[in-house]
DNA sequence: TTGCTCCTCACGTCACGTGAGGTGGC
DNA sequence: TTGCTCCTCACGTCACGTGAGGTGGC
């Protein structure tokens, strides 16, 4: 029983060579700090040596989590620790399709796109707010209209326009990658460079979208479920 | 023209509200430290007041958008800056396309995995390393072809498997909304909840995908053009 | 005169990283 | 004995935020 007890204990190399592919910016020093802000209290052997459990490193992936995904400060983390057990009871969402009606013209007014998105005034301006929806020229188009309706249709998800700045911040860092990508391109005066640089701009999204996709299902396929 | 010429200048509060949409998390304070730390240098006004040109807020958005989608820290990018003007030239990308072959059996082997992708060995080690691509159980399922074959066709125009790590951390942030809206469905034990929760997170990852997708589609077309 | 915006400067904070100087373990 | 891993503790760093105490401008 000792052999296998002791087997159960990691030491914190081996708890930073699980963590790395999920988390490639963990160090040994911030393991060793969450300690020192009381997030894990590992054991330790005789000589002073941090000895991990498989809960240790579940709590660890837990704080982990919570800053990549909900950009939590440790403090709250902690608090979120502390409190677990006392699970909250949360409404359960209904089941909502998203009509992707084609837009004949895609430059609406204000009130046409209100009317056209099904969605009021005060959740326009919300989507404003926070960025994920700004006019051209006053004028809204067939995306403004999408960003609405998904929008919306996750509200019922228990997910609001402040979770979703996730997913404009996301957007906006892979849109940056193509901006770079496709830079040297745009700024060439040759004749034809711009028709190219647009269609260049089409296949370098197309593919980082695509492969946005298949890690998002890889992820997700791990966490809840195939 | 001294009317004019005193237009062409921004208080702080207005440089603020310009790129308040496009950067949420800019602040006064933010501003101010930037010109602390010498990446832009604002005139003032007899009375102290910061007065800013258009030039200057390009010079923020140019900091703001290296620190968002790049991850520089502002040492690199005051070097970027003060470099600028010697435009380097990078070779023109070669335009490739990428087949979605539909794969009959999903659980590869490594060798096979790597035959089906047309990858080599070291590629697929890189994938790993990065936390691109991690086997279940050994094997290799249809979307790490995907993942494979678009990180390939994808440094052909020069973005090479280190940025793409942006593009794993878009995903894993989006998942972890995703799970956070499904949890409270999973955690539940009435029969036919684990399936109710799987068409859930169906549902809802479609809808984030939706909205990224056009989030993504907006931004460039603002910046590359429609 | 009243708000509102703006100013500086010192200090605080958050989340670590680094490096010296040392000990433990196969 | 030799590497290698691990330890503590102090200090450094990066990117800001805060708040006191004050001035400027329509």
């Amino acid at each position: 029983m000792s052999a296998q007890a002791a087997r159960a204990f990691m030491s914190i190399g081996e708890v930073l060579a699980q963590l790395r592919a999920e988390f490639p910016d963990v160090t040994i020093s911030k393991i060793r700090f969450l300690e020192g802000e009381g997030l894990i209290e590992p054991q330790r052997s005789p000589s002073g040596y941090r000895k991990f459990t498989h809960h240790d490193v579940d709590r660890l992936r837990f704080i982990l989590t919570a800053q990549r995904d909900r950009y939590l400060p440790l403090r709250v983390i902690k608090d979120q620790l502390d409190a677990a057990g006392s699970e909250p009871a949360q409404p359960r969402p209904r089941v909502v399709g998203v009509a992707a009606e084609p837009v004949v013209e895609p430059r609406l007014s204000r009130a046409e796109f209100l009317d056209a998105a099904g969605v009021d005034d005060d959740f326009l301006s919300e989507l404003e707010d926070y960025g994920l929806i700004e006019p051209f020229g006053r004028r809204y188009d067939a995306d403004a209209l999408v960003i609405a309706r998904t929008v919306a249709a996750l509200r019922v998800f228990g997910l609001h326009t402040r979770h979703l700045r996730t997913v404009k911040a996301a957007a906006d860092r892979e849109a940056g990658l193509v901006e770079q990508a496709v830079g040297p391109l745009l700024r060439r005066r040759a004749p034809g460079a711009r028709a190219q640089a647009e269609e260049t701009t089409r296949e370098i999204s197309g593919l980082v979208l695509e492969l946005h996709t298949a890690l998002l299902r890889t992820e997700l396929s791990r966490t809840v479920g195939p």
